[in-house]
DNA sequence: GCACTCCTTGTGATTATATAACGTTCGAGG
DNA sequence: CCTCGAACGTTATATAATCACAAGGAGTGC
C-alpha cells in the first residue's frame, strides 16, 4: 500500500488540512491504542473503543455532546458519565487531546510517540490540525525557568484561517 | 461602600508567583484603561469598570460567576449577560485575559502592548502568572506556514507548579 | 426640543458543558 | 464461593455561556 498517511521523521508538517489515506489511519490508530492498552494492562473497553473510533472517523474536534449523542443511537450509553469517562481515559493515555478553546476533543494524530501537542484551529471551518511543535521550550521555557515554574503540560492552540478557507476568502 | 479598590495592609501575595506593588498596579491599569477607551471613542462603563478592578483586586484567575456574584452585591448587575457582556469588552480590547484551561478571566499584567500572551498555571493553588512570549516565532510559527495556516491568535497556558508550590512540597 | 440611531444595560429563559453520587456488573485472584 | 477493584448505568445537579427582547441613555442632525 503506497500509504500517504506517512511522514519523514523529520517532517513537521501537521497532519490535519492536508488529505491523507483516512480509511488505513482508523485501523492503525486502533491497532496502536491496542498494543499500547496491552503494554500497560489497561481496559481497551467497548465503549472507550468506540469513542476513538468516532474521533478518528471524523478527524476532526467533537463535543463530548456529539460523541454521546452517537453512543446513544448505537446502544453503547446514554448519559454524560459515559462519554466523559471515556473520554477521561483517552485524553489521560494520550490517543485524544481536548482543544480547550473549543471545549473539544480530538484523536491524536501520532499517538504513542511522547509529544506536547499544539493546535491549529479554523475559525471559519473549525477544522484542527496538530502540529508536532516543540514543547513551548522557546520563550515560555525560558519565563518559567526565570519564575521558577515546572511546567507539567502545556496547552498550545493558534486560532486562524486554514489554507481551504483562504482560498475561499480570495475566490 | 467599602473602599474596595484599596488593598488590605497585611498583603498577602498576589501573584505572579511573586510580589509586587499591587497598591498601585489596580490605579495605573485603570488609568491605563482610561486613557485607552478614551482615544479610541469607548464606553469605560461602570460595570466594565468595575469588573476590571475586581480582577485586578484579585490578581489570579476568576470565573464568571465569581465575578457576577460580587456584582451582585454591590447592586451592579446580576443576571450572566451582565459579566459576560463586561468580560467581552475588556477581552476584545485587551484589558483582560481568558485562561481557557480554567474558564476563567484575568487581567493583563501590560495592558496596552499588543502581545501575544501566555500563562503559567499552577496545578495546586491556581495562581496564574502572564510571561511575554512570542510562540508563533517558534516551533509552532514554522509548523502554520509549512502548513499554509495563519495565525490570528494564540492560547499558550503550561500547566505546573508553581515556586510557592514546590517550596511547600519538599517541606 | 425632537426624532433618530447606536450602544449599553436589565431580565427571564434556555442551551451547553461537566461532575457528583450511588448502585450494578463483571472479571481477577484468593 | 467470596472479595476486591475497575468499569459501566442512571439520576440528579453543578457550572459555564448564550438567546431574545425590552428599556435606558448619549450623541447627532434637524
Amino acid at each position: 500500500m503506497t500509504s500517504a498517511t506517512e511522514t519523514s521523521p523529520d517532517d513537521p508538517v501537521p497532519v490535519g488540512f492536508e488529505r491523507h489515506d483516512h480509511s488505513g489511519c482508523i485501523a492503525e490508530a486502533i491497532a496502536a491504542a491496542e498494543t499500547v492498552c496491552k503494554t500497560r494492562k489497561l481496559q481497551f473497553t467497548p465503549v472507550r473503543r468506540r469513542v476513538l473510533e468516532i474521533l478518528l472517523q471524523e478527524h476532526r474536534a467533537l463535543g463530548a455532546y456529539d460523541i454521546l449523542d452517537r453512543l446513544n443511537r448505537e446502544g453503547l450509553g446514554s448519559q454524560p458519565p459515559v462519554a466523559y469517562r471515556a473520554l477521561d481515559f483517552l485524553v489521560k493515555h494520550g490517543f485524544v487531546h481536548k482543544i480547550e478553546r473549543l471545549n473539544a476533543f480530538i484523536a491524536c494524530s501520532h499517538p504513542g510517540r511522547s509529544h506536547a501537542p499544539a493546535f491549529m484551529i479554523c475559525r471559519l471551518c473549525a477544522a484542527v490540525a496538530e502540529a508536532r511543535a516543540a514543547p513551548a521550550k522557546g520563550a515560555l521555557g525560558v519565563a518559567a525557568r526565570a519564575a521558577g515554574f515546572r511546567i507539567e503540560r502545556t496547552v498550545v492552540e493558534a486560532e486562524g484561517i486554514c489554507p481551504a478557507c483562504q482560498n475561499a476568502e480570495t475566490a
